[in-house]
RNA sequence: GGGCGCAUAGCUCAGCUGGUUAGAGCGCAUGCCUCACAUGCAUGAGGUCACAGGUUCGAGUCCUGUUGCGCCCACCA
């Protein structure tokens, strides 16, 4: 076993730690304060609960990409960093926290559980911001915010204060969607549906005088509590009977009456429906329509109440056992069956969403949403990619009204304040009457008034017991505002005339419901402007089998500990290289040994270019100055296509693109082939060579660098620095952040070096593979000929490359092909190579490779000729189809001729 | 029930507006520690582009349908 030598691999450990800390504090990631128009991204502000994930990771690393490669065109750019005080999630951590100290948030009241809220932010919110920063996001911290801070609270206050002004907000007693463990209530998109593996009881209701009566199904037998009614299908024959009879609620001994309805669905289970209009939201609107009142069987706990008679405290589940077991043993159950249904479950907690009626706080979304959808259909805002604009569409089309209070302490108190007097008695009696369709309370009677601060005494009253509503705002309430309010709107502050809108958003799909939308509605209600142009939405993070990738499922991989083991650059090379136009990714940690390999790869080749002694002897010249070889010329012509496609493909947030095309060029030809050749050049006897590989060397690897900076920003910044200051761009900050995108130098472009440099590596590829098919010994040198009838001197200048790339000579350059015995031939374009083996030819695989050749050939001529003989392709293709496959064709039939004749030699 | 995405080499995925018998990384095979890199170098094997129709001179690429997987939305109790 031979010693491994000493490990080169770069380790971007010190290197990233020194340059995050180095950008900051000289303050580059500050707008610049010249002039023109800025470009503008705000975070998605991620919890302040949140350590980073994946999603982060990739939401962040493709921002932080754009930002930079704006900054590097001259934009004055600006990242505003924060995080969301997510009050459901925070006020969970913290619960739980006191809970582990055998403590809960009732003990210590409400005020003091704040400010344990408080305390805990102040200790830990800054995680995830410290995180971002080892990502390499560079945002402006110095304007970070938060959306419990001062400016942003006042800002939802005055949101409040004008949607209630102008009619939008109203308070109302409705169905909403309740978390018994949070004990709160839920906005629609805060509950997930899952599929669940359910019964469908099917339960008998006896007539008022206890005959047969009718049976209905059901998922839910303990709402069978609350029932006020049965509702069949008008036309159903087999109910007809019954219409306007009474049926006797089982249990409870209750009459209820049987009702009609068109929407009930005769083919469904028995064809007969409960009506529980307080547990049930298509038996609420029943209910409505049809005038009846609403029994609540559970409390806030999900725990069964005085209405719930016998079952009274017990659980709801543990309460629709025993229904069942008491049905069962009344013999009224009739039928049980496996049911597949989908249950909603609290976003947060995971808990089984009970639809509860409660008086809460709602903003009606229609006027709002109509701002919406004119932003995609008169403002130009668009998506990428576009078919977010459809789903992004049809949800405003169908837009509920937003309840948007919450029954917990940690997040924005609502402007309000009740009378103890007359609010509770109110709300009794809107309970009944939000069945006959006015769920709106008339704040006034209520006893309910908004304001920024509390009333002197009730309008309704006049007494001065108030209070302050208890309930708080949700967080998305906060967070739609956040494109103007981190600019300290409602204030007419100089940033938010500067900076809003923003440019681009970046986010991902699924919160385009909670808070894209919100948020363009927000920003052209309040501020009568589009908050951003253009939304990116990039793909989910998942693991095989494409569930999402979570924690709690155990299939996480942490990004800070592939930042620790191979540093932040590989991680976002790896993403970016993943991301292609808002495709989800699935991830595994072996993928991302193509992002440290290729820093490495960097890495290496720097030093290679740096390490010369002659490097640093250089004066830089202009490259009109220098004497290029083809292989310059060649490099040069293809950095110049790769800017190119690298600046096209982040302008249309390809970032895959971007980052594939950076790989092929850095590994494929600078590395691969240019620096192989430099190696040579630098020994050239010609100074004029020598001194112009160094300086092509310098410049190409100092554009290319700039290439790379908005994707790989740390070992970019530590290789430029090494650069000696004359190659280096201008950059008023010295930084390669803050240097200049490369621009377009057409010159460069060189399609006549390209095609002549390709032709020499075809013919060394093509000797490569025959010392490899016929296993030569990797240090032998063997004798070369070359039959060139064209493009001799092409050959002749480029001798040293050819005998070092391919292994090879001495070479021999002739107009026919002498082949001796022991020598195997195969053509390069016109050209023939005749390697000289001796006694390394088996005669039997020199056959067999060339007849693969020859079947190859065989099977794209034929393609070819059967198109050509087409007349349907010859009189409907442009010519310019035709007179390629005609030319390529007569190429075959050449390159088909040769290795014939190298078949003949063989024999 | 509706909508969307995906189905391309053993694995993970590129393939923009249809035009040379399809590309990458990993893995595999063979040979290499060649003085930037074994986190490497060279060469190679490996695919009837899910299936069935259609449009077209020409389809991995467009259309229709089918199947499988995934996601989102939706008040069949």
């Amino acid at each position: 076993m031979i010693q491994k030598s000493p490990s080169a691999a770069y380790d971007p450990r010190e290197v990233e730690a020194r340059w995050a800390a180095h950008w900051e504090k000289a303050g580059l990631f500050k707008p610049a304060e010249r002039g023109g128009d800025p470009f503008t991204i705000v975070i998605p502000p991620p919890n302040v609960t949140g350590i980073l994930h994946m999603g982060h990771a990739l939401n962040n690393t493709l921002q932080d990409v754009l930002v930079r490669f704006e900054r590097m065109r001259g934009r004055p750019v600006l990242w505003v960093p924060g995080t969301d005080h997510a009050g459901i999630a925070t006020q969970n951590v913290v619960e739980r926290k006191l809970a582990g100290e055998k403590r809960d948030r009732h003990q210590l009241g409400r005020e003091r559980f704040i400010e344990q809220v408080w305390a805990w932010k102040q200790a830990h919110g800054s995680t995830i911001v410290k995180q971002l920063k080892r990502l390499g996001a560079s945002c402006d911290w110095s304007r970070q915010r938060f959306t419990m801070d001062e400016g942003l609270s006042r800002a939802v206050q005055t949101a409040f204060l004008t949607l209630h002004e102008n009619g939008l907000i109203y308070r109302g007693y409705y169905l909403v969607n309740w978390c018994p463990r949070c004990r709160t209530a839920l906005s629609d998109e805060e509950v997930q549906h899952e599929p669940l593996k359910g019964k469908l009881w099917q339960i008998r209701y006896p007539d008022a005088a206890g005959g047969e009566g009718v049976v209905v199904a059901t998922t839910r037998p303990e709402t069978l509590l609350g029932d006020v009614a049965v509702a069949v299908h008008p036309e159903d024959p087999r109910y007809k009977k019954l219409h306007a009879q009474k049926l006797r609620l089982p249990i409870l001994d209750r009459l209820v009456p049987v009702i009609t309805d068109p929407g009930v669905d005769r083919a469904f289970g028995t064809g007969a429906v409960k009506i529980t209009p307080a547990h049930d939201p298509t038996d609420f609107a029943l209910g409505q329509k049809h005038g009846l009142a609403a029994i609540r069987v559970m409390n806030a706990e999900g725990r069964m109440n005085e209405a719930a008679g016998p079952y009274r405290g017990q659980d709801r589940f543990d309460c629709r056992e025993n229904i069942l077991a008491d049905l069962e043993a009344a013999g009224l159950l009739v039928k049980t069956e496996d049911y597949d249904t989908s249950v909603g479950h609290c976003y947060r907690c995971r808990t089984v969403v009970e639809p509860m009626l409660s008086p809460q706080w709602f903003v009606e979304m229609k006027p709002l949403a109509k701002l919406g959808i004119e932003a995609v259909q008169k403002d130009g805002m668009t998506f990428s990619p576009e078919r977010w604009t459809k789903v992004y569409l049809d949800w405003l089309a169908n837009i509920r009204d937003w309840c948007i209070s919450r029954q917990i302490w940690w997040g924005h108190r609502i402007p309000a304040w009740s009378c103890r007097r007359c609010t509770p008695a109110y709300v009794e009696k809107q309970a009944i009457r939000a069945l006959s369709g006015n769920q709106r309370m008339d704040e006034q009677a209520a006893g309910i008034h908004v304001g920024p601060e509390a009333p002197e005494k009730c309008r309704s009253c006049g007494g001065t017991d108030l209070e302050q509503d208890p309930d708080v705002l949700d967080t998305w309430f906060s967070s739609w505002l956040w494109p103007f309010s981190v600019f300290g709107w409602p204030g007419q502050t100089a940033d938010l005339k500067r900076f809003y809108p923003t440019s681009t958003l970046v986010t991902a799909p699924d919160i385009i419901f909670f808070w894209v939308a919100r948020m363009v509605m927000a920003g052209k209600y309040f501020m009568k402007r589009l908050p951003f142009k253009q939304v990116v939405i990039h793909g989910v993070i998942r693991v095989e089998g494409g569930k999402k990738m979570s924690k709690s499922a155990g299939n996480s991989i942490d990004p800070l500990q592939i930042i620790d083991r191979m540093g932040a650059d590989t991680l976002r090379f790896s993403i970016a290289q993943m991301a292609s136009e808002g495709q989800d990714l699935y991830l595994s940690e072996g993928r991302f040994l193509l992002g440290r390999n290729f820093c490495n790869k960097l890495w290496n080749a720097a030093r290679l270019v740096l390490g010369a002694e002659s490097f640093g002897k250089i004066a830089p010249a202009a490259l009109a100055k220098v004497r290029l070889t083809l292989a310059d010329k060649w490099i040069l012509s293809r950095f110049e296509a790769t800017r190119a496609g690298v600046t096209e493909a982040l302008d249309q947030f390809r970032f895959s693109e971007a980052a594939r095309q950076l790989y092929a060029f850095v590994w494929n030809e600078f590395c691969d082939w240019y620096l192989e050749i430099a190696k040579l050049q630098r020994q050239s006897d010609d100074p004029g060579i020598a001194a112009g590989t160094e300086i092509v060397l310098g410049l190409l690897l100092e554009k290319t660098l700039r290439l790379l900076h908005p994707i790989i920003p740390f070992i970019t910044e530590e290789l430029w620095q090494q650069l000696p200051e004359s190659l280096r761009a201008s950059s008023a900050e010295n930084a390669i952040m803050t240097a200049p995108w490369p621009a377009p130098e057409t010159p460069l472009t060189d399609g006549e070096a390209e095609q002549s440099f390709s032709r020499l590596q075809e013919l060394i590829t093509q000797v490569r593979n025959i010392r490899a098919g016929f296993r030569v010994p990797a240090g032998r040198k063997v004798p070369l000929t070359i039959a060139a009838p064209n493009g001799a001197d092409l050959l002749r200048s480029h001798l040293a490359v050819i005998e070092r790339l391919a292994g090879v000579h001495p070479v021999e350059i002739g107009g026919k092909a002498q082949r001796p015995a022991g020598s195997v031939a195969a053509p390069v374009g016109d050209w023939t190579v005749i390697v000289q083996l001796a006694g390394l030819v088996d005669l039997a695989v020199a056959r067999k490779r060339i007849e693969k050749e020859l079947q190859n050939l065989t099977g794209r001529m034929k393609s070819k000729q059967g198109r050509l003989k087409n007349d349907a392709f010859r009189s409907k293709a442009p010519a310019e189809v035709i007179e390629q496959e005609e030319a390529s064709l007569k190429e075959l039939e050449q390159e088909m001729a040769r290795w014939n004749e190298s078949l003949r030699q063989i024999r």
